[in-house]
DNA sequence: GTTAGTGTATTAGCACGCTAATACACTATG
DNA sequence: CATAGTGTATTAGCGTGCTAATACACTAAC
């Protein structure tokens, strides 16, 4: 019987994630994990989520806040609201002290 | 004097992700945040950033064990050795118990 | 010497995610 | 009623990151 047993790329993923243990160290592993690009347009869309979750703003005002555009801020809301993981809605909820 | 202070979306992301206190969870998280292309790309480059540290195979090994492409490869190898920030070495490390 | 293997660079072409612009159906407001 | 605002959908076009294929310079092995 070997020890090591076969996870999926993505958990393992996760699991070098959460193996970080400060922001700073989390920035620089994401700064060699990602582009410029992926790392901007991941970031993009964490802030439009906490913008969306506020609930003050409609789409067109992130938009014009933010320059994201309408089509990618309702991505993130299907995502917060519809969709089934609710990664997004747990992480908002632990940050927002709920 | 505001007590919110401004920080890059990028190191607001990096906070958010090291809030998660689970892989279980960090995987949900990433599920909504990223698009199933991005974060098979991201885990891809995780595997390939493990690989290259084994130091036991080549490129053209990487690449036909994994399908990921010498270009890619080569990426994530002069992130793991040669670019500042070091994120990946620091995660290998730990998840190595060095 | 030749050959094989290596890391690295380049190219063409594809898939993908973005934006701006537009449009639709619906609701709210006056 | 008309208008404004909303979330949502669609389109065209662009930028981006990937792959496969190819090539180069170098090293190692024989």
């Amino acid at each position: 019987m070997t020890d090591k047993t076969q996870i999926s790329p993505r958990a393992d993923l996760a699991k070098a994630l959460t193996s970080v243990k400060s922001a700073e160290e989390m920035e620089r592993f994401l700064v060699d994990l990602c582009t410029p690009a992926e790392l901007r347009a991941l970031a993009e869309r964490w802030h439009v989520a906490k913008m969306l979750d506020a609930g003050d703003q409609s789409y067109r005002e992130i938009n014009a806040l933010t320059g994201v555009s309408t089509t990618t801020i309702g991505r993130v809301a299907r995502f917060l609201k519809d969709e089934p993981h609710q990664g997004y809605r747990t992480v908002l909820d632990r940050l927002q002290g709920n």
